[in-house]
DNA sequence: CAGTGATTTCAGAAATTTCTGAAATTACTG
DNA sequence: CAGTAATTTCAGAAATTTCTGAAATCACTG
């Protein structure tokens, strides 16, 4: 691996990260390099850089496109592919949570979905039953806010995200001016 | 494997899914099954049901209990340990949200840091150190909303929850009304 | 349509992770 | 303190994942 110390660094730590995750680490380090690389790279380029097999560039490549984590760029008379991230951070982060809502969690609402929907057959099949509708009650709550928020315009979603646990106080101060106006109507913010 | 079929589905998704994440798919199996099982269950029993070695059994549960994710529970009169996993789902998930955050976002963190600090040595190192800027702050951000949210109560949480994006409607609602009673002050909310 | 360079595919090699059974350890008990 | 049951450890077996090099495919170009 032929790297500026400081890129090498980053490169190595996302390798390490990504084995944490599904991801495996060359995809982690391809994307790694990527994102700080001022410019698009080619697949050689990727695997010089890497010190990694092309054969391995190609596949993990395919793997990140699957992801939507890459963007394709081409340079005029020049047919190879060239390869970037996006440059909005947040467009990242909400790419990263869609892929991932999309091979985790909806695989797994619809698994307790279905296992909800089946007549339990002893006790403890009721009894599993019951944590699994805790859990899928919890998951679908998750999920509504998700697609809720994720709707927001980036300069929203700061705002919000700097406010933090403040918002509970201006909820608050909205009961209370609710109730100045209405008659009593203790919190109106519970309904879905 | 010797499971009622509907228990035997959670736990073999379980399975599937834990290896998505690092977790692998025994640790993810023997999760699912204390988390659907009415009572505590010992290792032995752990192992019948799931028809794995007893070794395996013990070295999962010491990395459920490094993740804080299993509760032991003693019988009187019986020296054997039992495991279940807590009751409230939202606890499993701040649980969850606490420990992987210490595993990946923390060290993330401060790898990042480590390499800010560096003096860049070239161009390339330089760009490199803006994107990396980029990413800390926006990680910096969302772990402070984390730090900050993790506080409330279940409750709470619940209710901020389900007002998903309609808070910036709250927030605008604020703004009209603090702008009426105050000379002109365009955006409070901005204030970290 | 032969030639060329870029890219992908894929069988098997290499590396890593997971799992097991046997042995060791721990913690009691008579 | 010998005996016993529960648990842990750990070396190596088994399974899985990752990676490579060689061959195939693709997309042009003269």
């Amino acid at each position: 691996m032929n790297l500026p110390p400081l890129v090498q660094s980053f490169v190595l730590h996302f390798g390490e990260m990504g084995s944490r995750w599904g991801i495996n680490r060359t995809v982690g380090q391809i994307y790694a390099l990527l994102f700080v690389s001022p410019a698009p790279l080619c697949a050689e380029e990727i695997a010089d850089s890497l010190s990694i097999s092309r054969s391995n560039v190609s596949m993990s490549l395919r793997e990140l496109q699957a992801w939507n984590l890459v963007l394709l760029k081409h340079k005029p008379d020049d047919r190879r592919d060239f390869f970037t991230t996006p440059d909005d951070v947040w467009q990242i982060l909400r790419t990263l949570a869609e892929e991932r809502k999309k091979r985790e969690v909806d695989p797994t609402l619809s698994v307790l979905r279905e296992i909800l929907m089946q007549r339990p057959a002893s006790d403890a099949e009721r009894y599993a039953q019951e944590r699994m509708s805790d859990m899928h009650t919890l998951i679908e709550q998750l999920t509504h806010w998700y697609e809720d928020v994720k709707q927001l315009e980036t300069e929203r979603l700061a705002t919000l995200l700097s406010l933090g646990a403040k918002v509970t106080k201006l909820l608050e101060a909205k009961d209370r001016v609710v109730s100045l106006g209405r008659s009593r109507r203790p919190n109106p913010a519970n309904k879905s």
